[in-house]
RNA sequence: UGGGGCGUCGCCAAGCGGUAAGGCAGCGGCUUUUGAUGCCGCCAUGCGCAGGUUCGAAUCCUGCCGCCCCAA
């Protein structure tokens, strides 16, 4: 499944002009990189440098508590931030850092919070990359005078008979195309991601050719304002007022199972942390109503979903003719969907699963593709039982 | 205070003389740039308490304690 780490690189790593899709010759072109502090996007800093154009890297400060620094494979704050500006020294490139952290806090952190009092469950990562990586960092570059804006991102931009195309990354473990499905047609013209095409093995070789100290560092993982895994943590420090105790209930029976701290703490198709004991069965939530206080439980078959109502839809490019698949969560194998209603500018569109899915949580995104292509996307908005 | 039933891990529950199943919950780990799911591992030197019978008892006997039901 992951590729053999001994492997030859695939897309020879001099060849600026491919990596970052710019016509010949890159001398007098700007290159700005999204430097988080990471291996990834240090090295497309080290694929931009050698490539012979200018290259800027940008480090965007999002966030700033005290657990963020030490904490291993975190992004974009503290320790990240010198790792950035270290390898930016390295590489002998500019490199600016902008605080970013009350935006942050606003589009992400504190939307993140108010999506779990609602009863739902977010996706910060999109929310970043559509607000603060792509729009904010993206009207920088512009500024700049930059041709392109490069990232880390494990993702393919091909260039199709109507435009750049977004397409999963070569290495499918590594693929992150569900979190870039809200990319738009006028940001992808101006965004590069050079990694798209190689193993992850790879661009750790890259890094160790490089000499860079962040060869080695963990991918990062979690929420990256989460310190320690612990996001309700998070969301009661945001909104103290939130996290009020309600009842947990069986879905078919309507007995009162147990108590619960705060609705914040659930998510459709999870599992543990009921703490309901002398079942038959094990017990998920399959559903919260957040203005009652209550998580709603039920076995695991009613956790089948026939379709679903997704809203603020985007689309990339044109819909193919083409059997369509979609992905409810970032680690699922895309399955058969068809689509009811008009993919993209924000209508609101109803998928409909060729096989009844699991969990799938109000909240969430639902990503559509077209093999390998990724045609757009939308907020989980409603489910539909399968029975 | 007559009769009947029951007390086995936090919960549910097997066992009915041969040396404590299983499920749920919980804990730990693996996996993972969201939340989950999943998978693997751990989880009662002891069966309400105290005696007794027996080579051997959660299982038999006695007493006590605690629940539950029936009772003019």
């Amino acid at each position: 499944m992951s590729p053999p780490t001994e492997s030859k690189l695939s897309v020879p790593f001099t060849d600026g002009a491919a990596l970052f899709q710019l016509p010949e010759p890159l001398v007098g072109k700007r290159i700005v990189v999204a430097m988080s502090g990471g291996v990834d996007s240090s090295v497309v800093a080290a694929l931009a440098a050698r490539s012979g154009a200018e290259v800027i890297g940008i480090t965007l400060q999002l966030y700033d508590h005290g657990a963020a620094s030490g904490r291993k494979g975190a992004c974009c704050a503290g320790d990240d931030i010198r790792d950035a500006r270290a390898v930016a020294d390295r590489l002998g490139i500019a490199h600016y850092v902008f605080d970013h952290a009350s935006a942050f806090r606003e589009d992400v952190i504190e939307r993140f919070a108010d999506e779990y009092l609602a009863g739902r469950t977010p996706i910060p990562c999109i929310r970043c990359n559509m607000g603060p990586k792509f729009t904010d960092l993206f009207a920088m570059a512009r500024e700049l005078g930059a041709d392109c804006l490069a990232t880390g991102h494990y993702v393919r931009r091909e260039m199709g008979a109507a435009g750049p195309e977004l397409h999963r990354a070569f290495d499918p473990a590594r693929d992150q195309s569900y979190f870039l499905y809200a990319t738009t047609q006028a940001q992808l013209e101006f965004l590069r991601f050079p990694l798209g095409g190689m193993p992850k093995a790879e661009v750790r070789q890259i890094a160790e050719a490089e000499g860079l100290r962040v060869a080695a560092k963990p991918d990062s993982q979690d929420i990256c304002f989460v310190p320690d895994g612990d996001y309700a943590k998070v969301v009661r420090s945001v909104r103290p007022e939130g996290a009020a105790p309600g009842q947990i209930v069986h879905t078919i029976s309507g007995e009162i199972l147990g108590t619960h701290q705060g609705v914040i703490g659930f998510t459709v198709g999870q599992r543990r942390g009921l703490e309901i004991g002398g079942q038959p069965e094990p017990l998920y939530v399959t559903g919260i109503d957040a203005p009652a206080c209550k998580v709603l439980v039920g076995p695991r078959r009613m956790l089948a979903v026939s379709a679903a109502q997704l809203i603020e839809t985007s689309r990339i490019g044109p819909l193919p003719d083409m059997p369509l698949t979609a992905k409810v969560r970032s680690l699922a194998k895309p399955v058969p969907v068809t689509l009811e209603g008009s993919l993209g500018d924000s209508s609101a569109v109803t998928i409909r699963f060729a096989a009844p899915e699991y969990g799938v949580a109000p909240g969430q995104a639902a990503v559509i593709y077209a093999g390998d292509r990724i045609v757009g996307g939308g907020w989980i908005e409603t489910t539909v039982a399968a029975i």
